[in-house]
DNA sequence: GTGCTTTCGCTACGAGTCGTAGCGTAATGG
DNA sequence: CCATTACGCTACGACTCGTAGCGAAAGCAC
């Protein structure tokens, strides 16, 4: 994830159990304190190792919190529901359970607004978790395609600015409705979801 | 907008200057720094004020930025192109302006973050900035069946549903795309979202 | 004008956090 | 057994926080 020295063959390795512990003190830390109360040296102390660990792995707060949340989205999958309309909802309703969490919802807005003005990190949070997640989107889009409810696709770039269209439309739908609004993405708000952005793309699409 | 005595008509007033200039030193504040390195006592001495009148007047970091941003938001207008797709695309095009600016991306970001742990604060965003914007919607559905190119409301629940929707689909894909995705919401992104939007909304109205 | 009230700027303070340095010990591989 | 790296621990200066206390300033009522 960070490794400095990628191919350090002698010495005492590092210990995977301390990365693990680390990351699940930082999420239960962002649990219990929030983004701006939470401090390394607090993480350390519930993770059972010395606050010089942490700054020896990671560059600082960011960082850490970053790959504590990352781990979170690793758990979405793609459920075969026999039609795109009930694979969506069910990734969707999967995605608004992990932002029903406390520590993805403070934690992940929290380092988006830091990335604004740190481009290192931007490109930390694109290539950890958001990149990551669009395969969800394109394997939605070719399973739909080979039940033929999706034309295939012609056009290689305007196929991938439909991906986008379609991935930053349903995580920016689910993460306002969640965090901005402040209502629950329950299975009715979701259900319409799907709907508007389904019949629209099939519209558009024409 | 934080009053604590309404008719307090004796002594010294505050000074409403003050209130303006602390108010831009935040956002500038906002753009130099970031939110984690803003510092009040920054913010005092940018403002030309004593530390201990920011702390007489807002009880913290968060209040403080949210008020800041709020402003920003308030430009906002329903420009009259005509069509209800060009209205929309008008609107978006005015949002996404707004959180291409620095002191918008991390300030309201970061307001949400915290806010996931603040019940006063979340109420505080919701009436300052959501609930104060959500009215271009309810202008907009409106000119629209002046038009005819969307039906009257028949059922108020419904309707009010569908206004939620809307609002939390344009604002959140906007701030998705810009914040997370990291890419401009340019004219021809923005056209495609709403063409999704609106013939989705078409279709679903049936 | 004379009071009364509230805000303002300024200074100082204890408490808490930050990130790093130094040192002795533990765990690997050659 | 020896070189090398990670670890736990302690201590440190620098910084920020939010508050308290003070005299001066700016209004209103009379």
């Amino acid at each position: 994830m960070q490794r400095r020295h990628p191919a350090s063959r002698t010495g005492r390795p590092r210990s995977a159990a301390a990365d693990t512990a680390i990351l699940a003190a930082t999420r239960q830390a962002l649990v219990d304190l929030g983004w701006s109360k939470l401090t390394l040296s607090d993480v350390a102390v519930r993770a059972g190792v010395a606050k010089t660990t942490l700054y020896r792995r990671w560059a600082g707060k960011n960082e850490l919190v970053v790959d504590a949340v990352a781990e979170l989205f690793d758990e979405l999958t793609l459920p075969d529901r026999g039609s795109l309309a009930a694979d969506i909802e069910g990734v969707v309703l999967q995605f608004a359970a992990i932002l029903a969490r406390p520590e993805a919802r403070s934690g992940l807005m929290a380092v988006v607004a830091e990335a604004t003005r740190d481009e290192a990190l931007r490109e930390r949070i694109r290539a950890s978790i958001v990149d990551r997640q669009k395969r969800l989107v394109i394997a939605g889009r070719t399973r739909a395609q080979e039940r033929g409810e999706l034309p295939p696709e012609t056009d290689a770039e305007r196929s991938a600015r439909a991906v986008d269209l379609i991935f930053d439309m349903v995580a920016g739908s689910v993460v306002h409705r969640t965090l901005v609004s402040n209502q629950p993405a329950d299975e009715e708000w979701v259900h319409g979801l799907t709907r508007v952005l389904l019949s629209g793309l099939a519209a558009s699409a024409r």
